[in-house]
DNA sequence: AAAATAACTCACCAAATGGTGACTATAAAA
DNA sequence: TTTTATAGTCACCATTTGGTGAGTTATTTT
């Protein structure tokens, strides 16, 4: 019987890396950043230390190049853009902050960078909060700022408020958390209330803080909703 | 020239206790609880670090009764609840979101509790987390509870939004942190923004989101204090 | 098959860290 | 003053961590 048809060589130093890189994943997702040490992460990837040192030039470099290699904001995009209704972003930013409640939730590896980030100032997660920034900004510049005209920096800093809310809660429960303002975060019955909060937050934001001295402009009504 | 007089014996126990827990403190602010070492938090003493073995049992006792000796809680209260209108609290929680916002802000070592909180289970970070609940149910289940009636729970979830919200805008500026939705937390410009915000939000919220069906009942005005 | 190159291992070192037993210095009690 | 209890020091060890030179093994080239 053959085996390792597909395997191709056992030595191979793009293996090798990319098996130091998935070590520093593997080891970010369970122990934290504070575990990323040389040793434990060339046991981890079944390989020396030395290799380490050879292919990035040490650890930094290397759990600088992991951080680079992730998109942590894939899920921030404006994909079915044209599908939304003319709601000046209403619809699109009810979901995207329900969306971005579960998703941190569930993304361990990003709790941890976002973590990582209130901690430590380095370069490469600097580059995730800026990325952060700059997938965001694309929807504030083309939805939001136009619809709240001369408060479009008023949405922006609720915008701030919440989603960073929607971080620290989802971090919080990851750990030591349980409730919050008495909200139980680990049953789904507490969850399900912040959503509903945060929907709330949506509507109240569109139905009261619109632009003074501009009438409303009727939104189209086709909302489509998956 | 006599000296030391108010200084009592150069040997004490209780004052050495003190200024290793001191050292705790200071380390944490300067360094993070990764640098919380025996070698290091000794040194920073002035005191070799068998007395940490003698006098707490080890470091992580020692770092325990730190935690505990803080109270990082007592600007949430209710001491001038007397002077308070008879809003539902809408003033009350109006001062007190600003004032958390500027309190954490310059508060590093809560920041750093904090963060430590989302990192790590530790019983007693499990306890700063408790007593925030418990300081915070005080105003709640007095204050916003009877106000908002069937809708407690809800206003109570809009809370957790917005009060995370700003411990991680706060612990976020302190490190990384630039911008966050194009908001630069670095200049005042961008806290006032924020702040705005978080007012515009207890407007919102007090105004939008009254039990339906009940006029507003006036709450009796008779607030006791202990 | 032999030579050359690259991938990889291993033994080893230095520094940092956690931890302790045996000693010394000080303050209080006798 | 002597004794005694205890506050504090110091030398020392074990383990972990970061880092490297020299050698070994696999793959490719000739």
């Amino acid at each position: 019987m053959e085996r390792k048809v597909v395997e191709g060589p056992v030595r191979s130093r793009e293996k090798s890396k990319q098996k130091l890189l998935n070590a520093v994943g593997k080891i970010l997702k369970t122990k934290g950043f504070t575990a990323l040490k040389v040793n434990d992460i060339a046991t981890t990837a079944g390989l020396d230390k030395k290799l380490i040192y050879n292919y990035f030039g040490g650890v930094d470099q290397l759990i600088d190049e992991y951080i680079r290699s992730q998109d942590f904001w894939s899920n921030i995009t404006l994909e079915n853009a044209a599908d939304m209704p003319d709601d000046g972003g209403r619809e699109f930013m009810r979901l995207m902050l329900l969306s971005q409640f579960d998703y941190v939730a569930k993304n361990k590896e990003l709790q941890k960078i976002l973590l990582w980030g209130l901690y430590e100032s380095r370069k490469s997660l600097k580059r995730v909060a800026d990325d952060r920034e700059i997938a965001g900004e694309v929807l504030l510049k083309h939805i939001s700022d136009p619809f709240f005209g001369e408060k479009a920096l008023h949405f922006r800093a609720l915008m701030a408020i919440i989603v960073s809310g929607i971080y620290y809660l989802d971090m919080f429960t990851a750990v030591n958390g349980k409730t919050f303002c008495g909200i139980d975060l680990t049953q789904a019955a507490g969850r399900t209330e912040i959503k509903k909060a945060l929907e709330s937050l949506v509507t109240m934001i569109y139905e009261t803080q619109q632009p003074v001295k501009k009438k409303r402009t009727a939104p189209k009504k086709t909302v489509a909703r998956p």
